[in-house]
DNA sequence: GGATGTACTTGACAATGTCAAGAGATACGC
DNA sequence: GCGTATCTCTTGACATTGTCAAGTACATCC
């Protein structure tokens, strides 16, 4: 039954937004009484911490195999982050609104975004070959979480989409972002004279 | 009344955030009744694209000035746009979420939102020297705003803080990597031959 | 001075999050 | 085998919420 209203939750949020998510309707959509929920997890939060723990160990699972298997693991982080954001909204949504799930009174959900973001650090070191923890790879992690963090935003919600000019197509526009944005990471990190440690 | 209501929102969302907004809690804070919003906003909604609209009026009223005075208008804008979301996170937290003020529905908010695009295509073509409405400078409009966008938004929602080493201040973080953004921008426009405008 | 419109108020309704208490099953120690 | 504890779920209740409907006070205009 947890897994359904899991589930349940996860349709609203992709299809509402997760302002939507009320306790009594994944009830109803899972077939249990109003109250059954509140065993599994506590209360509404506990729904959603849930729901980001799930989505930062499949972000973190995706991390690690473009780590151990791309050439240019900043490219392939930052497609790996976006197709999170596309394929799983439901989990992308509530993953990074501390208000929602409350993520410090969460352990399990705190361990699986440390284990998230640690693995962009590994990113980072090969990228530009500083080793985590110091300053500069700190601020490099912040620019390509960001810009991929706001990006997935913005196409979610909306209005970014709706900006775009007639003949570019929302995929060919991705594209064009991820590529400039990688070139500009990779050229960057070479005249500051960083190396990668592939 | 209108003004009273708008800062009990506004007051409610930097500190609890959107979702605790509630049209009898803001009505009460403002000493009205509890249908006395209604009548100037419409429903819950209204309120957010009030906020809304005020907010994307003030950040554009931030760009056009970096634009007449600023020799470097990315740096600007980055700038603008993080002193928005730091200074008045009330409106900064609204601004972007079609799903709470849906600003399809409301055309004051959306003319403000245009505008404020506008003014952020206008800085894109002064750093890049591209014309607004060529693919290129979408793609590097987008690559800006995702960038500010996303720094601010992990900031606020919090999980980026929790991340900065010991030794590093917010404020200093957020210089390094609004200098570094600032260049790898100003750079990479340089090696692919565009030329400012300014 | 009556009509019209604006700015509210009071009252009601269904829906929600959550507390409290209990029911039925299952596992386990003796 | 049996009591008991625990785990999963249900029923019932409560205050609070968003919003509809109707009414009140007051200004403004013909």
């Amino acid at each position: 039954m947890k897994r359904q209203v899991l589930d349940a939750a996860l349709e609203i949020i992709a299809s509402d937004g997760p302002d939507h998510v009320s306790m009594r309707e994944v009830a109803r959509r899972s077939g249990v009484s109003h109250q059954a929920p509140y065993h599994h997890f506590g209360d509404r939060a506990g729904i959603f911490a849930a729901i980001a723990e799930e989505g930062f160990t499949l972000l973190a699972g995706e991390f690690s195999k473009v780590l151990a298997e791309s050439s240019r693991p900043s490219r392939g982080c930052f497609e790996a982050y976006l197709s999170m954001a596309f394929t799983r909204p439901g989990h992308f949504k509530v993953m990074f609104r501390n208000d929602l799930c409350g993520i410090q009174s969460h352990p399990a959900t705190r361990t699986a975004a440390d284990h998230g973001y640690n693995e962009l650090l590994r990113m980072v070191e090969r990228t530009i070959g500083r080793p985590v923890g110091d300053n500069d790879a700190v601020t490099w992690a912040s620019i390509l979480w960001s810009t991929a963090h706001g990006f997935a935003t913005l196409i979610l919600d909306g209005p970014l989409v709706a900006k775009l000019p007639p003949g570019l197509s929302l995929e060919q526009h991705i594209d064009n972002v991820v590529e400039l944005m990688t070139e500009m990471v990779e050229s960057q990190a070479q005249r500051m004279g960083l190396t990668p440690t592939g």
